[in-house]
DNA sequence: TTGAAAGCGCTAACAA
DNA sequence: TTGTTAGCGCTTTCAA
């Protein structure tokens, strides 16, 4: 069956008495073949345990069958869960997928990126690169699909409108009665200030305030390490966004290590909908950004690119709004530094 | 700068008016050159914007600088931290990663992996696939490394000792004075048994009593599914050992809604030490198998293989037992086999 | 339906 | 130090 040395084609045509154009052929199925050639093609590739050779075939076509992601962090489940989709469709489109952790770099991203041009047919990118390797990118004479919203228009990209996210959350919170609002961000990615855009949309109109802090990484470490700046301070705010779930939970575990409960003294909300927002406690409200479901469409993007297909009419999906215990307004009393307005709306009873 | 296509190595040669073979030994740093050489090679390589093309080197070096990861599931944290190790210990050493998330399936695994052999150098398989597409990985004429141990001798291994986590715990239980202890397994996999035969090692001649069990699936909800029949019973366990972490939190989580408290009236325990089992509620007791850590140490081993190196002598590390709230013997009270009581816990203060 | 032959871009002898 | 050349395994005209 397997022989020491990889069986080629030429082994192939040997074996079945063809010519290895036949043998090209018929594992590419390009035609038809006489039964007696059928079947010898198909003894002979069976019993020499005869496979392609990738490299051979990407010389002469110039197609690699495998698409390069590079994500910023493959230990936010945001992005594991984002290459699970991506995976999913890869492989049931014939294709692997060369992946790289930007592990949140922001040097050295294009060094990076480079070898994955030659080696692929199509790229996945985040958008929270640099913007000149952005640049570099879409200039670069291969199909590319970003995550999220770069900071350059006319380039493809898939995932929530950042605006959007926010706004939802904005308004729950404000439906909540929360009129003191905290934001932790992350000033590095461009969504930053589309999420800025779409918190002061909904909050600004409704009189509510935004007060604005910053988390040095999206992690939950970080969210920790910024926790005392935003809740130790007279004009606390009720109400707290992290950037993302992991930034969330990691503001929310600091606060109770702080003292403080959740939500009745301060309430907590992140985005992402990871799955460990499920199990912390109180659950985190979060915004489902669909991540599984965006590696999927991102990649089927990507492929029809490559193919030169019709972009699949994937519509772009809504983020969806996840009420849990973490922010829900369960008091009106206290929380000073000055006067709190109770009886505000309090619409959501449970 | 860039042309529209695709510069190649004899463009190279053309405008630096030297030969193919000097460019080739030049861009592979294979001996020294001539000043005026030198120079010419570098500008022209510069403005042409070339870049070797791998599968052209790859065909006549055999060698395709990649090497392949197959885990059972990226949304693991386990998973994803081993992935960061390794990629980050493969482009530092001009390696790239072909990931394949074999999303916990048990067939069609080989049919995943096949695309993998020949598009790489080297192999990173987790153990817990099937046994016979352990013994085709084994047989083929390639480096492979296996994550964890499978039901094989003679292969390349990484990662702890599955015996040793198991007793580690069951050790730190045992000490707390716990004496009826749950194990919920994934017997799916191949360090099931290991990990049982760990428990009983240290259980048995303490005349503790072990309850087996078994998850579905080596995930939170799957633990949260089976934590009924865990836990509503006359003979309930004190401390319930989750066979990893995403199991154990499903557990805690689920025992916590049915109107348990933790670690009063059951205990928990994970194994894997993610991220996340730091900010549930009570923190989760665990052991560190340091996934990241691992995934650098398989990858240096992978490399040395590939590279015909001394493996590296990377001592094989102990597993570390991570003490937090969920498992500590808080009450030494005959917890009631029978109805709840007793007030809500009041936790935090403030 | 089948085959012959010309490369794809590169490396590695071997020569010069 | 530099160049010539023979392939690596495959696909793809173009003929037969």
């Amino acid at each position: 069956m397997n022989q020491r040395k990889k069986a080629t084609i030429r082994d192939v045509a040997e074996a079945a008495g063809v010519s290895i154009a036949t043998v090209s052929k018929y594992i590419n199925r390009q035609q038809s073949f006489s039964p007696s050639v059928e079947e010898k093609l198909r003894s002979a590739i069976l019993d020499l345990g005869y496979s392609q050779n990738p490299a051979a075939r990407s010389m002469v076509t110039g197609r690699t069958t495998a698409i390069g992601l590079a994500v910023m962090d493959i230990s936010n489940p945001h992005y594991a869960n984002v290459m699970k989709g991506a995976n999913r469709v890869a492989l049931a489109n014939g294709y692997n997928l060369l992946v790289v952790d930007l592990e949140e770099k922001s040097t050295g991203v294009r060094e990076l990126l480079e070898p994955l041009v030659l080696r692929t047919d199509g790229l996945i990118v985040s958008a929270r690169i640099p913007k000149d390797v952005v640049d570099w990118l879409a200039e670069l004479d291969k199909p590319v699909a970003f995550l999220g919203q770069p900071e350059r228009q006319g380039v493809v990209s898939v995932g929530m409108d950042s605006v959007e996210v926010a706004s939802l959350l904005a308004g729950y919170l404000a439906q909540q009665g929360f009129t003191r609002i905290g934001y932790v961000g992350y000033p590095r990615a461009a969504w930053n200030v589309e999420r800025l855009r779409g918190l002061h949309a909904v909050l600004d109109p409704a009189g509510i305030e935004l007060m604005e802090f910053n988390a040095e990484e999206p992690t939950s470490e970080a969210g920790e390490r910024v926790a005392a700046k935003v809740l130790l301070r007279s004009d606390r705010p009720q109400a707290v966004i992290g950037c993302n779930d992991l930034v969330a939970i990691g503001l929310m575990t600091q606060a109770r290590a702080l003292g403080f409960r959740i939500p009745e003294d301060v309430a907590f909300a992140g985005i992402d909908n990871i799955p460990t927002s499920r199990y912390v406690t109180p659950a985190l409200t979060t915004v489902d950004v669909f991540s599984e479901a965006t590696g999927e469409a991102v990649m089927k993007q990507i492929i029809s690119m490559v193919t030169d297909q019709p972009p699949s009419d994937e519509l772009r999906r809504q983020p969806l709004l996840i009420v849990r215990d973490s922010a829900k307004r369960v008091s009106g009393d206290d929380i000073p530094a000055k006067a709190e307005e109770l009886s505000k709306s309090e619409e959501l009873g449970k």
